[in-house]
RNA sequence: GCCGACAUGGCUCAACGGUAGAGCACUCGACUUGUAAUCGAGCGGUUGUGGGUUCGAUUCCUACUGUCGGCACCA
């Protein structure tokens, strides 16, 4: 029998090796290090028996396949040692996760610390005991008469869902026996260091009608330094948290006082979002959007029209009542650009129109989502609206996509995921017209060479859509960019152009956002940077530090030009010493330090010191004015 | 909204069934300073809010509010 490895080379074997074998035939570090295999493009354990020839391929820790394995025994492990401790608990799904692995229990009271403190120590115990992860295969009935009599009965609604004549495969390590696809590490004991993380509730099946199980989040490595690694990592990684940068570098705060999700904007703060938004405007003037400017409420009516007291009505503020009409906080702002669209009969001679505003918006967001930055309830989404003809769909698509990858890279972002979401069940508007705005956003996205996910079925009711997500320091996923087109609102407005035919025809509308809201935007901005930001971006790029009191007026000097020449600056004139005034400004992450003494004084200079870098040494003021300008020119 | 944890001066954190303590910040004074914390003194809280238990609570119970970690939600 004749076994291809991935290098091509092919080795005869005897009839029912398992993978395992084969890598000890090859040499005995491999076999301990593998922890999964793949023969002829399928996942199996390690004791897999091979019948005829076939390729094989092999996957250490070290692989997403490896880790996802290895990460899903321990859940099985974890899984044992809380039915071991807690027998009355019903067991439910463990998978392995992109950091981990999670498993959820029904269980009547939740887990305390104390109790994932014990659960760990068992289940190290329980991993010492290396017991085997045995796979048997039974029919359909069989597997519901096991899960029955063990009382599983969330086991038995997964069973309920595979197909009757389909071959069901359980695993059992020591005691515990579970419901599983597979494929295994070959024993307990490859464990070896294991972390629980986390308690928390989580709905059976992820749906909030259903029950709510309790959730254990945890972690494991083959060995402890890895595991020490991890951990570290994640301490390092909770420094870069947009709330614990943001109170440090007074950048903005969210008070009770105020209301929850409600952003106070300090100084550096506001002063970054104001080079954002800045910038932000140039490039859409650039690229001939048109700015506009709504208000923040509208009558009921209008939002009655829009739909979104019919779908939206539990994101809104409620009403409020002026003069016996009802207005509303908007949630949105296409209406108002819709409106301004309206104020005049439109000809196909004016189209695309894009009408471009920092429209500031409310929702009532649920208490528990809230999120520093990243989820709050009044924000301003860098919103457009683009209203044009069919003929014009691809191209003012493509040049959207382009625009709106563009806009991040140039705020330094590399990383993002990208999602294209294309018809759900549930939609308003012609299968046609999706099809067409599906292709041109996929079109735009393949001509652009960008990678994305497919979100099948996964678009809003009113259109297909391209989602940009960054990830946050925890590796959390937040949506900013958005390309969406909407079938309903053009129709629920009545929304029309006349064509050259000199009859009136209904435009496509794609609604926009870029940076999606300024506060999330800015928060990931926070994150990516660490609150190093680029020199272009910094709310103070100068810190002018003298040496001592006699001093001050020289610094004041230099100040005064450094503003002059639109370079933010700020003396440190208290009576402290140097080194001081150094740690601060460092702790403020202040990108430039020019430290002025006699000498400087004497020679008409500055001595330079740049964040994180150090001493550069002595600079004229002319020469490191200008590096300063490049380097903002260049939005470095 | 759901599950859990938490809530002490501006910030970070400590303590306790008998009315709270430190460091930083702030104010004042001395020092006049050369690349990540000069020294000294002072100011500042009744312990998120309401209710209860108790002779007495900040400490125990409870409701609410908020924050944090997840879940759900996120046109």
């Amino acid at each position: 029998m004749n076994i291809t490895f991935p290098d091509g080379a092919i080795k005869e074997y005897p009839k029912n090796i398992t993978p395992i074998e084969i890598a000890e035939s090859i040499s005995h570090g491999l076999a301990k290090q593998i922890v999964v295999a793949k023969v002829n493009d399928e996942l199996v354990d390690l004791n897999f028996e091979i019948v005829e020839d076939a390729k094989i391929m092999f996957f250490k820790f070290d692989s997403e396949e490896g880790r996802s394995v290895y990460w899903h025994s321990t859940a099985h492990l974890l899984a044992q040692a809380v039915r071991t401790l807690f027998p009355d608990v019903k067991v439910t799904i463990g998978p392995s996760i992109e950091n981990g692995f999670y498993y959820d229990f029904d269980k009547e009271i939740p887990f305390t610390d104390d109790d994932l403190q014990k659960i760990e120590q068992k289940m190290k115990e329980l991993a010492k005991l290396k017991n085997i992860y045995k796979r048997e295969e039974l029919s359909k009935q069989e597997a519901i008469d096991k899960f029955q009599k063990m009382g599983e009965n969330y086991k038995l609604e997964l069973l309920a869902d595979i197909p009757n004549d389909e071959i069901i495969s359980i695993y059992t390590q020591g005691d515990f026996t579970d419901l599983c696809r597979g494929p295994h590490l070959t024993d307990t004991a490859k464990i070896k260091s294991i972390k629980l993380l986390k308690t928390s509730g989580a709905y059976w099946r992820g749906d909030a009608k259903n029950k709510m199980l309790q959730r254990i989040y945890g972690v494991s490595f083959p060995s402890n330094k890895e595991l020490n690694k991890y951990l570290y990592n994640l301490e390092e990684a909770k420094k870069r948290d947009h709330r614990k940068l943001g109170k440090e570098l007074d950048l903005y705060s969210i008070s009770d006082d105020i209301g929850p999700g409600l952003v106070l904007w300090h100084p550096n703060g506001a002063t970054m979002r104001s080079i954002v938004e800045d910038y932000w405007k140039k490039r859409h003037f650039a690229k001939d959007y048109k700015l506009v400017q709504t208000p923040h409420i509208g009558k009921a009516e209008l939002w009655e029209k829009s739909g979104h007291l019919g779908f939206y009505n539990e994101s809104m503020y409620s009403a409020i009542e002026v003069d016996g009409q009802e207005y509303y906080l908007k949630p949105m702002n296409c209406p108002f650009h819709i409106a301004i669209y309206q104020s005049q009969r439109r000809s196909y001679r004016e189209l695309p129109i894009k009408y471009a505003e920092m429209g500031t918006v409310y929702r009532y967001e649920n208490s528990g989502s809230l999120h520093g930055l990243m989820r709050v309830r009044g924000f301003t989404q860098d919103d457009a609206h683009i209203i044009c003809t069919p003929q014009q769909l691809d191209a003012e698509v493509e040049n959207v996509v382009e625009f709106s990858i563009n806009t991040l890279r140039a705020f330094g972002f590399e990383k993002f995921d990208i999602y294209l979401s294309t018809m759900p069940e549930k939609a308003v508007g012609e299968k046609s017209d999706w099809d067409k705005a599906t292709v041109a956003l996929k079109n735009s996205l393949q001509k652009l060479n960008l990678d994305y996910k497919v979100d099948e079925g996964g678009g809003a009711f009113y259109g297909p859509k391209i989602d940009i997500k960054i990830k946050d320091a925890l590796n959390r996923s937040w949506q900013c960019s958005t390309i969406q087109f909407d079938f309903n609102l053009p129709t629920r407005f009545g929304m029309e152009y006349i064509g050259e035919d000199n009859a009136p025809h209904r435009p496509f509308m794609i609604h926009r956002a870029l940076l999606g809201s300024i506060e999330r935007f800015f928060g990931t901005l926070i994150e990516y940077h660490a609150g190093n930001f680029p020199v272009w971006l910094c709310p103070i790029q100068v810190k002018v530090l003298p040496i001592s009191d006699q001093y001050i007026d020289y610094a004041q000097k230099i100040n005064e030009i450094l503003i002059t020449n639109n370079i933010r600056s700020e003396v440190d004139f208290r009576n402290e010493k140097i080194g001081y005034k150094i740690r601060e400004a460092e702790m403020m992450k202040i990108p430039f330090m020019f430290i002025v003494g006699q000498k400087e004084m004497d020679a008409n200079s500055v001595s330079v010191r740049r964040h994180q870098e150090g001493d550069l040494g002595s600079f004229r003021l002319a020469d490191i004015i200008e590096k300063i300008q490049k380097d903002v020119e260049e939005k470095k």
